[in-house]
DNA sequence: GGTTATTTGTACGAACAATTT
DNA sequence: GAAATTGTTCGTACAAATAAC
């Protein structure tokens, strides 16, 4: 299908869950009906290339403004469900991509999310005077400013996945107050949330490198295996610096999936 | 700074570049009154942690009304220059992260952005009765469906950085009507942009795999040497595919950076 | 600690502009 | 050229969260 075709648009209402919006205080308006056109998206009623009903018509049928119904829309387009034409119409989306924001997950949640039981162990723990001149240079963080660091081995289903070290300044780290003896095979972003500093942002580069011998003998592999170099630098929702990641992650055992794209319309649609 | 901390409210209309709004239909004025406020965070004259005038406030400011302020807020939000809090007001980020969409850049504009000078060798041009098995699993591709087969050489700064193939559906390949003598040193991206068929969103795997003698030939490098091997899928706005991409670039020239970032709030904020 | 004022979040109605059919 | 549809913008009102007293 190319992008000037279109199908008939739906006005039966039959197609659509129709008259289950509450005000109760629980969730916007919008944000209810976001989820029963979502569902009528993902269940099939409503199909690739098929017009929605206009603005004014889910209106009607919901017993809601314009306002609302483009709030909703807007939920959508911005979950890459849909998209919208001025003059045209709302338009249901080819349904190829898997439509998920990059996510931030902790190695912890990517290992479930890929189906395996993620384990840690604890290596070592510190507190630093002194960011390492690394971390220096990837997070812009401060000489003589004191940090925690953190050195965890990562499994997956008994399997060593990788190496992870982790700078937490000293600040944060205890405001959010955990016994070290309580990290063990948890998840590091969820402690954070937890005492207040959840991950929203992060900055990531990935590398190759190859295994010296400590970290072969670390990663059991042998010298020069290839292995993903991968630093993370986190931030809260304001912008506060929370973590500092270095990984080593074995090539074989590791691979990288994105989604990108490029919203813009960053008003309802 | 931590995130009970805050700084001064900037009622102060000096602080603002105050009354540049034109309804000149070139622009709406919520991206007006967005590109105005960036300036003035990107200038310093805002500075993290600073509180926003409030949205009335900067409604009386520039003779707009709240929906429009909150159209512009909602832009800055977007773009993580912002955040709001209910009851609070509109504060100014930290400013550690390069806010930037992770994009979706082709290979050319890529080496462009890091300071080379791209250069592509087209190695053949096809037209295959079927996509390659690889392509079917990757992205879906129908058998029997005829694609274009594109593989370019890439240089940065004439030294070799990888090989790409690209794979692109005879029915799009038709509409965008190039002459395969053109692809040389021309971003295939644009060459899709300018026949309609604009990129807009892509998945992406990054594996790691070491070049067999065929591969470790083409790419001057031992056999056995670590590259990288990234698969892309891309589609337009409308959800339709668009290529389907190959790509191995040598992991020692060749690295990832990406942002990602949790945004909810879909409505105006 | 509870109350009040402030500020953003959600929602209504209405009108016109810009674009496509 | 006319009709339909989304895009932008106004005014207004109340809810929910925060801050100040």
């Amino acid at each position: 299908m190319q992008p000037g075709d279109q199908k008939n648009r739906f006005t039966n209402i039959t197609f659509i869950n129709h008259g289950n919006l509450r005000k109760n205080g629980l969730m916007p308006l919008y944000a209810q009906l976001a989820d029963l056109i979502r569902s009528d998206i993902t269940k099939g009623k409503l199909k690739k290339g098929d017009l929605l009903p206009t603005e004014k018509e889910l209106g009607q049928l919901y017993g809601v403004s314009r306002i609302t119904v483009r709030g909703a829309l807007g939920v959508l387009a911005y979950d890459g469900l849909i998209f919208r034409k001025k003059g045209r119409g709302t338009i249901v989306k080819q349904d190829k991509l898997t439509r998920q924001v990059p996510g931030l997950l902790g190695i912890h949640e990517e290992i479930r999310a890929a189906g395996g039981t993620p384990r840690t162990k604890l290596v070592s723990f510190a507190i630093l005077s002194s960011p390492p001149v690394k971390a220096q240079k990837i997070c812009g963080m401060e000489r003589g400013e004191k940090v925690i660091k953190l050195e965890r081995v990562v499994y997956s289903d008994n399997e060593i996945l990788g190496l992870s070290v982790a700078l937490i300044p000293l600040c944060i780290w205890g405001r959010i107050g955990i016994d070290p003896e309580h990290i063990k095979n948890k998840s590091l972003y969820h402690l954070l949330a937890k005492g207040g500093f959840q991950p929203f942002e992060a900055e990531e580069t990935i590398e190759v490198i190859r295994a010296d011998k400590e970290n072969a003998t670390r990663l059991d592999v042998p010298r020069g295996f290839p292995v993903f170099y991968l630093t993370r630098t986190v931030y809260t929702k304001e912008g506060i610096f929370v973590e500092c990641g270095l990984n080593l992650y074995r090539a074989d055992k590791y691979q990288f999936k994105m989604h990108h794209w490029r919203v813009m319309d960053p008003q309802q649609k």
